[in-house]
RNA sequence: CGGGGUGUAGUAUAGUGGUAGUACGUGUGCUUUGGGAGCAUAUAGUCGCGGUUCGAUUCCGCGCACCCCGACCA
């Protein structure tokens, strides 16, 4: 990508009518657009941002036998007065249709997914299974705020298991736990995203969420330094020490959920019906699970711990691309290097615009890049390019002929 | 949904009951070139609707929008 193609430019100042430090340097470094509270649009570096983290959830879904699907964002009514929902989740978005009849925007798809899999599933024979989507959901909070921590419209991976029961579903929520880690790992959230203890639904006591700290957060989470886990505050009066080691010295965090785990057992299974034969014929109720996780606050949240004054700081897997080639009056050159990184398969974008140097740097710096390279006279002289980790102060300078090799080797 | 705050050019900000200013941006020309550069010139604005007034961007009322705190929630 060249940087003079790009439609989006970087602003000078932080927005003002937005004091999320999530959104002011998203907004400035043009990844996102905002269109209303809580509602923004992904501009195409912030999209590339967003595809990313998807892309590693999926990767890591899929390898723990998730299937994906695609279910409507448009949900009949019907399916929701099946569990009772229509009148008890004051989020759900309400409308009408043109045929008069009432829908509702999917806020979240157990009335969906349970049926739609009911179809196909019959004997203990089909189970376990899993499927999962990703997917816009959306949500009427009463208020939204912090950026892409708390949209109305908001990006999900949601994924639901169906097992026989309870055992093979405990094993599965265990492996799901492993994954949802190996994901906060690569995306670089897991030194300080816990387990945490939360309030559970009317089949487990407790549910489990996966807490990032971060002082932007909603949450207060209660850590056990020991044990790595941690208790959210909404049930401490009930838990207030470590749930495995019962230590009760624990440290008060704020934290952003960005991640949720439920054993759901057959609160939507039954309403629907959904049952299976076992191996003696005997119907009996499918046991459920569900694992949710938005990669547009996980965005944001990577953001607000992964950033200095200079502007966004992107781990190397989600970042919108692994070098910033920078063209300080050099671009024959450099349109050269361009070439070969892109054959070499190295994502980059290349400013090759016609600006003095501090603003490219500056940009460079803005849009978080993990790798600048910069080739200027100075450089050229030497028959080098000068190369700077974003998280670093230190420049070295690498031979022409070695830029591909300083990755690939 | 309760409470508070804010709405002036694309962005960030001054100011005023009497022709709305600055910076950046954008256009043009020239200069400059390793941390958002300089000169010249042009471009572009008072959230909406009512009211008070000779005259409202300013005062008043009602809307609308956005932000913050709370409640609620991934």
């Amino acid at each position: 990508m060249r940087l003079s193609q790009l439609f989006t430019r970087t602003l000078k100042e932080n927005p003002k009518d937005e004091t999320s430090l999530n959104a002011q340097i998203l907004m400035r470094a043009g990844f996102i657009d905002k269109i209303g509270a809580g509602i923004y649009t992904f501009l195409p570096l912030g999209l590339r941002v967003h595809n990313n983290i998807c892309r590693v959830i999926r990767e890591e879904i899929d390898a723990i036998g998730g299937q994906e699907i695609l279910m409507p964002a448009l949900t009949p009514k019907e399916y929701w007065q099946i569990t009772g929902r229509w009148e008890n989740f004051d989020a759900l978005f309400r409308l009408k249709g043109g045929d008069n009849r009432d829908y509702a925007l999917g806020a979240t798809h157990e009335e969906i997914v349970t049926p739609t899999v009911q179809r196909h599933v019959f004997s203990y024979k089909d189970l376990s299974t899993a499927v999962y989507q990703i997917q816009t959901k959306f949500r009427n909070e009463l208020r939204s705020k912090a950026g892409l921590l708390r949209g109305r419209e908001f990006s999900m991976k949601d994924l639901y298991s169906f097992h026989t029961d309870q055992k093979t579903l405990d094993a599965y929520y265990e492996i799901a736990q492993k994954a949802y880690f190996k994901i906060y790992e690569r995306l670089g959230l897991l030194d300080i995203t816990f387990l945490t203890y939360a309030s559970g639904g009317a089949f487990s006591k407790y549910s489990h969420e996966f807490q990032t700290v971060c002082d932007a957060g909603e949450d207060t989470i209660h850590i056990c330094d020991k044990c790595k886990v941690a208790v959210n505050q909404e049930i401490i009066e009930e838990q207030s020490a470590c749930p495995l080691c019962g230590n009760v010295e624990l440290r008060a965090e704020k934290a952003i959920e960005v991640g949720n785990i439920f054993k759901l057992g057959t609160r939507f299974s039954e309403p629907f019906g959904f049952n299976y034969l076992d191996e003696s014929g005997t119907e009996k109720p499918v046991i459920m699970g569900c694992y949710g996780m938005g990669p547009s606050r996980i965005m944001g949240t990577i953001v607000e711990i992964s950033h200095d004054d200079g502007g966004l700081i992107w781990p190397e897997e989600v970042a919108p691309f692994k070098v910033h080639l920078v063209s300080l009056r050099q671009n024959e050159a450099t349109d050269l290097l361009y070439d070969r990184l892109q054959k070499a398969k190295i994502e980059v974008i290349y400013d090759d615009r016609d600006l003095g140097a501090g603003e490219k740097l500056v940009s460079a710096d803005l849009m978080g890049c993990p790798y600048r390279v910069v080739v200027s006279a100075k450089t050229l002289a030497e028959g080098s390019v000068e190369i700077k980790k974003r998280t670093s102060q230190e420049v070295e300078l690498v031979k022409l002929g070695e830029l591909i090799n300083y990755w690939t080797k």
